[in-house]
RNA sequence: GGAGCGGUAGUUCAGUUGGUUAGAAUGCUUGCCUGUCACGCAGGAGGUCGCGGGUUCGAGUCCCGUCCGCUCCGCCA
């Protein structure tokens, strides 16, 4: 039926009778002569219809916008001074020698010209329409230019594509499980997985040595612009490595990424400890495109006193941040960033603008001149600029100085362009809260140290963790596992899993670390946010086809819905509040 | 669970202090037009102002509730 894609049509063609299928994206009827664009995956070609062509000319008369059209003509330079610059295909045109209907259109419910913008509620519910769109299937594209990179970059270095299952056992600690009852085990529940792990894992007791799969993964929490229930990682696992030779060879992958997709060479990736990026940027995965960061100046102040910090110096943290040529913000911007920093818990910003006459600020009068002049001397801060202060515990200085430190840098147009990765290395392997110790990544990473180190300074084991961090985005993170049954338990006794908990909820792991498990380790990337990242997505609904909504719906097919009584009965399901389709 | 923004024509939006018949652009439609490319010109149709309640002589506008969309906090090992 085709011979080329409409967008594929050159001069390369002149003179040639080509066949095109495709989309009516506009039609401009001159009365005399009418021209229809025509649509395809691979651009728009302008098609002539001419009225001495009777038959087709009535055809393309009747014809409206999304009819879907079969156009045999000839391909033709275009006549003097109509050459379209901005067309791929504006050197020519194809003169119509028949125009066959495919189907016929009703009328789009949204314009497809991207001329403006249309709300996401009304792309979602007609998302077969929305991807019709240049911007959305070049996004399409890209999503499986990465997959396809991916499978043959690990592909030929001996990685083994493995499915694992998706419907799987239930995991106690971590997200919110996808639950799916059991018609057979009335009463039980399968759970959709939020990760392969722990088959991954397996399959490195097994001997696979290399295994990589790209893989839905399901999290029941509740999304944002970069997080969908299911979203796609790039699952990797191998054998007898330590955290540098996985690293390397991600590192070249993600490199060899840029190149391909962006003809970008990436840098040598610096490394960087959790401690580090906390202390400086306040944040495990900092955006280094941006030139500010944070500096400790609680050793400083620990005389002092003062109404906007909500705890003494000494037990939390004082950070600075100084904003270079900030000096001229105003008490209303500086009033709205104080309100930011309210999001995340800070009970008020303090700041110093150094003015050509003097310092101002609200703080001045509760410091000693001496305390100002070497806080001055060392945040470095210059005649012009201002400096904000965050003081309260680490954590909600951490989060709010590095949440504003990203918010002005990119209010104030200092985010550098192009790609700044980084690995961020040693996180802690425990969080302390509501009174218990929890794995920050995951109960199989592997601390540093001993079995015994873990048990007796648990506030102090890291871990064999590794975040890879592109542009302030975690894009990739992975860890040496534990591949001992005595640090395993160790572990899991720190996480306050006795022995029969710990039995009860992964016994089938830990007998499988008893049979010659080697030591392993692995990573998983998140493919959605890199392909965010290398579409220039701010949403991550516009790299997924069918994505779904704040609420976790689908607007199109209205998931989830309602079943009939029969279906839960054979489940043996039972509802407190039967809800009824409306 | 919480905070903020939004919901008015198919679409994108405006709608002032509560006041006559709710507007614009675009799309759609009819007619005209032989070189446009976001074609042009002339006409026409098109509205449950998300939904429910309240205040008022009178509500798109004020109040309460609710639903939906988005952003964020919590949550996401």
């Amino acid at each position: 039926m085709r011979t080329h894609y409409c967008g594929e049509v050159t001069s390369k063609q002149l003179n040639n009778t080509v066949d095109i299928c495709g989309w009516v994206h506009r039609r401009r009827d001159h009365g005399g002569v009418i021209f229809l664009d025509m649509r395809d995956r691979e651009g728009i070609v302008q098609v002539v219809v001419n009225p001495d062509n009777a038959e087709a000319f009535k055809t393309a008369d009747d014809v409206r916008s999304e009819y879907v059209l079969h156009i045999k003509g000839q391909v033709k330079p275009r006549l003097e001074g109509t050459v379209n610059a901005d067309m791929k295909t504006g050197e020519i045109e194809i003169v119509a020698d028949s125009i066959d209907v495919l189907n016929k259109a009703k009328t789009p419910p949204f314009p497809l010209d991207g001329h403006q913008t249309i709300n996401e509620d009304v792309r979602l519910k007609y998302r077969y329409i929305d991807l019709r769109r240049p911007e959305m299937l070049n996004k399409l594209a890209t999503r499986a230019k990465v997959t396809h990179y991916f499978r043959e970059y690990l592909a030929d270095k001996g990685f083994l594509d493995v499915e694992t299952p998706m419907l799987t056992r239930a995991t106690p600690e971590g997200a919110r499980d996808y639950l799916v009852p059991s018609r057979v085990h009335q009463g039980s529940f399968y759970a959709l997985p939020q990760s392969p792990q722990q088959f991954k894992q397996m399959l490195m007791m097994s001997g696979v040595d290399r295994y990589y799969q790209i893989v839905k993964c399901f999290r029941d929490e509740d999304l944002r612009a970069d997080r969908q229930p299911e979203f796609t990682q790039l699952d990797i696992e191998m054998s007898f490595v330590g955290e540098r030779d996985i690293q390397d060879l991600m590192e070249t992958m993600i490199r060899g990424l840029l190149k391909q997709i962006h003809n970008v060479d990436l840098p040598e990736f610096p490394r960087m400890t959790y401690e580090e990026a906390m202390q400086r940027y306040g944040s495990d995965k900092p955006d280094l495109r941006i030139p500010l960061e944070l500096v400790d100046v609680g050793d400083l102040m620990a005389s002092v006193e003062f109404k906007v910090f909500a705890e003494p110096a000494k037990t939390g943290r004082v950070a600075a941040l100084r904003v270079p040529k900030g000096g001229d913000m105003s008490r209303k911007v500086i009033d709205e960033y104080t309100k930011f920093v309210g999001i995340y818990g800070a009970k008020g910003l303090a700041y110093i603008k150094v003015n050509a006459d003097g310092l101002q600020s609200p703080i001045l009068k509760f410091l000693p001149e001496d305390v100002v002049d070497a806080i001055m001397k060392r945040t470095g801060a210059e005649v012009g600029d201002i400096v904000f202060f965050g003081a309260d515990s680490a954590h909600v200085v951490n989060e709010a100085l590095g949440a504003l430190r990203v918010k002005v840098g990119e209010d104030r147009g200092l985010v550098e362009a192009g790609w700044k990765p980084l690995w961020v290395v040693d996180f802690p392997m425990f969080e302390y809260s509501d009174k218990r110790w929890y794995a920050m990544h995951h109960p199989f990473t592997a601390p540093h140290g001993t079995p015994e180190d873990v048990k007796a300074n648990p506030e102090q084991a890291k871990a064999r963790a590794y975040d890879m961090v592109l542009n302030g985005s975690e894009i990739g993170g992975g860890s040496i596992r534990i591949h001992d049954a005595q640090m395993q338990a160790a572990v899991f006794a720190t996480l306050g899993l006795d022995e029969q908990a710990a039995q009860e909820k992964f016994g089938y792991f830990l007998e499988a670390l008893q049979y010659g498990c080697p030591p392993h380790g692995g990573v998983a990337f998140g493919i959605d946010r890199i392909v965010m990242l290398l579409t220039g997505s701010s949403s991550i609904r516009d790299v997924i086809a069918f994505p779904k909504t704040q609420t976790a719906t689908c607007l199109m097919t209205q998931a989830p819905s309602v079943v009939e009584p029969e279906q839960l009965k054979e489940l043996g399901v039972k509802l407190k509040t039967p809800r009824v389709e409306k």
